[in-house]
DNA sequence: GCCAACGTTGGC
DNA sequence: GCCAACGTTGGC
């Protein structure tokens, strides 16, 4: 039996994924080694589950930058290696230090992910409120603040389509 | 820097 | 369990 046999085919998820590119930008994320970085730092239950439990790899995100002028979606990358305990939890040095959170009884988790691709032109947040067929999308929903958040496919790919990435083409 | 919206904490 | 106080997020 052929490992790409229909039972073990599974669906990509989609996601979007926030950093301050002062802190952390997709330029960074091209700088790194294996263009890779763990997503550390996120000290919020719901995105926790989401980084402890659903995101897969392979599965894609929007890369977003919050807290910057413009804010926007800078670009897409994948996951590469799924949830395990965000050490910087344990560091009582690091600024995401968490006394509640020990190695054996971890609180905080995250994933790595790795680039995928830098959009040729950053995609504003104030554009994308502009588009209806985007209505729903958590990021645009009043008071949203999740760090780490699902995205419907088609949404990820009306996106990286304005953005003329070649990643959502075939989407 | 302002401030609205949220999430967390802790007293009761 | 309630809820006020506080801290954080993040657009502007």
């Amino acid at each position: 039996m052929p490992k790409s046999s229909p039972t073990r085919i599974e669906k990509l998820r989609f996601w979007l994924i926030k950093s301050e590119p002062d802190v952390f930008s997709i330029d960074d994320l091209a700088a790194a080694a294996q263009k890779t970085t763990h997503w550390d730092g996120v000290r919020n239950y719901q995105a926790r589950n989401t980084l402890r439990d659903q995101m897969k790899n392979g599965d894609l995100t929007l890369f977003y930058h919050s807290n910057a002028l413009p804010a926007g979606v800078a670009g897409i990358a994948k996951v590469v290696r799924e949830g395990y305990p965000d050490h910087t939890a344990f560091d009582k040095t690091d600024p995401h230090y968490d006394p509640k959170s020990k190695p054996d009884t971890p609180t905080w988790y995250m994933v790595d992910v790795k680039l995928v691709e830098k959009f040729k032109r950053l995609i504003p947040l104030e554009e994308l409120k502009r588009l209806p067929e985007l209505e729903g999308m958590v990021l645009l929903q009043r008071g949203s603040r999740l760090s780490v958040q699902p995205v419907e496919q088609k949404h990820f790919k009306i996106i990286g389509d304005l953005a003329g990435s070649r990643v959502t083409r075939t989407l």
